[in-house]
DNA sequence: TATAGTCATGATAACGATGCCGGAAAGGGT
DNA sequence: ACCCTTTCCGGCATCGTTATCATGACTATA
């Protein structure tokens, strides 16, 4: 690990103080002309960069987002992208860590994070999560704080996210509309939020459609092909079995698709299939699922933008709340008509 | 941004000099045990943290691993999720950079990362970089650097990767076993070191096995279900078409299979197909699609923990090279005896 | 009793940069 | 000849922490 040149190397080449280094280096007013082009000479042929660290220690600030994600499945890692775009043209670095989906690691991820000085997070929690302490930590400390994608309503933070409960209510009405009757819910885990939002415009559509909800028909599982190909086994083998699925995830739509395969149903005929994220394989599965597309990326991005703007303004935006609005692509899984 | 309590913060209310209260807090010998625990318990009661800021600056070492990546697809993000994995444990933290498969975003994530005066690097190049300047200034400035996955060879550093050559052997051998006569290449970028390796183990079989070669049936492609797909369709319509296409990484063999289905041939009857990654998506598709396995989570490991060994010790490994052995996962789309 | 050796603590410099203040030199106006 | 303003630059403190050296009080040894 090389010494770096530093502000101090320049000063005593050119019999400078390091005041008028770092003047002439920042092209500040009063500093000589030739002594500021001797400077910027100098530091090119060193190679200065100056030190971010002593920077920050100084400022106090690092122009670092700490990022705090459950996984890297494709919605994230889009969402990470739309992020990633907006902060690095804005100067910011990510600090990008996975919680794996776990209350522990989600914890020890922000205490790190809280460690190393980031200027904010930028946040989207674990299914475990239930008690939200170690938010309300960074809160206490004054950090700046966006929610995102799977927000908590028990925190008081601007948030950005899709409206689940109409992608709920768009996937469902377009199962009805294609002639389904009893139509089941694979759902995620039971605490989560955008789980249970679009349950709720499952079971809203359901009603407006004067269909009666059946509980049977609702199962919650874990986001994982193989949790939801056995949840839709248990639907498929259940009497009073549904002629539709709606997963609130491709990848419970994934697992969903192969149990109908096997079990000989034919697709949309017998059994309709929707899943939710427009994840760019359902195209590619035989036959193609519809699924509601959530727009990660440009979620990633106001995700983003509005922090930059908590940083930036000192306006209280702790009640912003931007909601995107879903779109349904149907596909082959549910053309019935 | 509130103010973090300091270590003069606890010196000033026990009228002790900061000195003492460091050594305190850091369990140094030369502290008196009433005056540790004084100081511990204030500590705590204040919540102290140390300043990692200032404690970086002094030591010259940030903890901090920069990552570069091309992208974050299923592959990358299983490696990532790897390195982070080790080098959490290890008191690391990574920060992830994505160059989005450009070369000039490389360039500016390097940069940027050398400004933060990370500890070092670990890096998976770009599709598109072919001169490798920017990575043999972190080398000049004497930062650790590990290459994986994408290594590049005109670069002497420790490097973890797939023996891809192997990889394209037995994908190539397995269709040759299974009575394939033609046998495709969708191969990727032209200059990529992984692609090219992987169409190395298949020349080499296709000789072994007196196949003539015959370069009509190599395409090269982006990583790209789209292209992947167009490609596949030129292979298609040729008059000389193959009956079995061998594609580089899964992502292409989707678009194959797109493609394959559209013209209405028989998988794996009329045409055999076989993929790279064993993406979890391949045993989804119908038929499944065999694949060869690179071991994504291992290669992540592995690599951090060599990244570890050279922080840590003085002894060059620059010549350091671990290969990880692929393995073959037969399904569908090439069971044809 | 003089000397050396422990023990607990304090003072100071340093890491690399910036911000504020003050001062010397030069120029301009009356 | 005097004062006032610019222009340009150096000195010092600061950010939070640790390392090194210094100091003072007490104890042990000959």
């Amino acid at each position: 690990m090389e010494r770096q040149t530093t502000i101090k190397d320049i000063a005593l080449a050119l019999r400078l103080s390091t005041s008028t280094v770092s003047r002439a280096l920042r092209d500040a007013p009063d500093v000589g002309e030739e002594t500021r082009k001797a400077v910027k000479a100098l530091a090119e042929e060193l190679d200065y960069q100056p030190n971010k660290l002593a920077l920050s220690l100084l400022k106090k600030q690092t122009n670092t987002i700490g990022l705090i994600i459950p996984n890297l499945d494709y919605v994230l890692a889009t969402m990470v992208k739309g992020i990633d775009e907006v902060a690095l043209e804005a100067g910011y670095t990510v600090m990008v860590c996975q919680s794996d989906e776990s209350f522990g690691r989600e914890i020890v991820n922000t205490k790190r994070l809280l460690d190393s000085l980031v200027d904010g997070f930028i946040i989207s929690v674990s299914s475990e999560t239930m008690i939200f302490d170690h938010i309300k930590k960074i809160q206490q400390k004054k950090k700046p704080l966006v929610l995102f994608d799977r927000t908590i309503n028990s925190i008081t933070a601007p948030r950005v996210r899709l409206d689940n409960v109409e992608g709920g209510r768009i996937a469902t009405q377009h199962l009805i509309d294609q002639g389904y009757k009893k139509i089941a819910l694979l759902a995620g885990p039971e605490n989560l939020n955008i789980s249970n939002e679009r349950m709720e415009g499952y079971l809203q559509t359901l009603k407006q459609n004067k269909i009666k909800v059946d509980k049977n028909l609702i199962i919650h599982c874990d986001f994982n092909q193989e949790y939801g190909k056995m949840a839709a086994k248990e639907l498929l083998i259940m009497k009073n079995k549904p002629d539709a699925i709606f997963a609130i995830s491709d990848r419970l739509a994934f697992g969903a698709l192969l149990a109908i395969k096997e079990t000989g149903l034919k697709i949309p005929k017998d059994i309709g299939l929707v899943g939710f994220n427009n994840d760019p394989m359902t195209k590619l599965m035989t036959p193609s699922i519809s699924s509601v597309e959530m727009f990660a990326f440009e979620i990633g991005k106001a995700t983003a933008k509005i922090f930059l703007e908590m940083i930036h303004s000192e306006t209280d935006m702790s009640d912003k709340e931007i909601i995107f609005k879903p779109k349904l692509f149907v596909r082959e899984s549910s053309s019935r008509i």
